[in-house]
DNA sequence: TGCTAAGCGAGACGGTACGTCTAGTCTTGGT
DNA sequence: ACCAAGACTAGACGTACCGTCTCGCTTAGCA
């Protein structure tokens, strides 16, 4: 049972790339609501056609080129026996990833598309605020946290962190990151 | 000293507030994306070139309309001796405010309109989210926590709570506000 | 050796011909200058932008659908033994088709448009002026006179009968087209 | 017996002169069809209201500047012995002055603003194509021509030189004038 | 090896909205 | 009272893209 069955139709992986690639370029040349199909199409030497062919809206095209590159920001966090110290790394990984110049454009193009679109909004969540939000949560739920401190440590975390870059953008510095998670992480921990 | 010296042409206050009507209207219908100034201006039933002599953009139009409204969402803070139980109820009051039908769509609007115009988005933000933070803030820092666990407090307890309606929707419970503030109140008093 | 080579392009036949449709209709009914291209683009149920791909000014779209109509004013002149009496019968056709309703209308199209597009003017004058004042002057030189006599000939008949009607209209009698002819032609054959 | 009696109300002389002058020269900068009110008010330093309070439409206000310098192109004709030579002299005169820059610009523009509206045509013809008709068919008249040969006259001669301009503007030679006239007189006298 | 159907580039199509321009009207102060 | 200034409603301008629709051309499997 692979799982290319649901796609006999022979479809030309040069124009997908060119399309994505085309995407990805116009998307940090000029943003989210700048981006049009026919330029999309005219960098990519594809027709028009060809892209609603295989995506049906622009959001959800921009959905995939932003998920296709989200383990840039989606890392990993390590599982030591300091819980803090494996947060605040990861923690102050994500804020440099989110205030990197393309990594702050994903997030500014992942709100916008996802802010318009209710599908997109879904598609984006589930490959990006959700693991977000997990990562966290397993780390925290595997050093024996209650319930509901996890939920409240992951949102405190999370939250704190991605709001302020969002409001901020570029000039949040990083360490805060840490300075936030220690501070959560110790109201959770004095439970 | 008179407030006018600054506004010596006549402007038609019938036709501002017209616009302002209309495009507050037409927002929480059909979304900050689907708003157009042709639709604006004909259900307030003025001119287009009305519209773009007093404001530059769609955007900036938007900016005007949701920061008239602000003060829906944004609410002072109670100041008793109590700093947990004033800003849990605050909490769950923007809780609350974010995830009435209203609330909900002015923050997907507010966050949409700010993320495509620098401009637009220093005004939301000087109107919206620093208010937001600030008010946290002067709580906390009324309570005698050092600088730093002011600005922590606060990052954490709005970003959690704003950055979770903004991913969850109306389907945050306000109640989680609590938790999430005591949380992060704990972490800060402890240090 | 086949004719469409020249036309690669495929264009809809049907498009242009609503196209030419509406602006003629719509000329007739409301004179040139109130000619838009939003209404002939409403009645031949057509975007703008399919008129703007095709015609470069509306002056350019008057000039097609006026030549397009120009046979029935520019009639060929007969070629009998009497000079005078074949273009006399020719200047009172003219006249006749000149002093019609639409033939009327037509005139003060084809000279307003011509009075403001410089290439229109061209084509317009390639496309009516010369014609006309050609068949005269190719009847004048059949019949042997001299080149001087054949130019101010068919000076003197074209614009005496046009100007005529330009200045007045429909009011202008067709009769009067023989005699300035006759005064024209005995003119030119007493040299 | 003085002229004003027709104009009791007090109104700026130096307006109007002003809304003639700026009339004239964006008239001969621009041509009748990109003529605006706004840049004739601009230009003369006058309200917009002051314009319209006094002409009802562009295409009057049009006219008054045309016909307040149709004399540079309305000349009388001589009475000498010689009707051939007065004709003649005239017709080059005219032509000399439709072929100049400034005089075929004020052709186009007459024929132009005549084109678009009844109330004004009447008005240039009154002033501009009847007194120029008339101008020959007096010179016919008093030299005994009959009614006919005057009118065929007047029209051949005036309609060929005009017509002619209008189509080739100013290339047409001023030659062609005596040579037009000198075929019709001789037509009208060998009846 | 040649046939046939899909995918493809190209780009015309009917539309919507843009942001600008001008028309002609109305209002406010200044002279 | 008339004027300049200029805001107002209205609506056309010409442009940019939308999403859909052919048109021939290439190209991959199948027969």
């Amino acid at each position: 049972m692979t799982a290319e069955i649901s796609t006999p139709r022979r479809r030309s992986e040069k124009s997908r790339v060119a399309i994505v690639d085309a995407t990805r370029g116009l998307l940090l040349e000029r943003g989210f609501d700048k981006l049009t199909i026919e330029a999309v199409a005219a960098r990519a030497g594809v027709g028009k056609q060809t892209i609603y062919r295989w995506w049906p809206s622009r959001h959800a095209l921009v959905a995939d080129v932003i998920l296709e590159d989200a383990d840039r920001i989606l890392r990993p966090i390590d599982h030591t026996d300091d819980v803090a110290a494996d947060v605040c790394a990861w923690a102050t990984g994500l804020a440099k990833a989110l205030t990197t110049a393309r990594g702050n454009a994903m997030l500014r193009i992942l709100t916008a598309a996802g802010m318009e679109h209710p599908d997109t909004a879904a598609r984006l969540q589930a490959g990006f605020s959700v693991p977000l939000h997990d990562t966290v949560r397993n780390r925290l739920a595997a050093s024996g946290f209650t319930d509901r401190a996890v939920q409240d440590g992951a949102d405190a975390i999370v939250g704190g962190i991605v709001y302020a870059i969002l409001n901020e953008g570029r000039a949040f510095e990083s360490r805060r990151a840490e300075s936030i998670s220690r501070a959560v992480l110790a109201g959770i921990s004095a439970r």
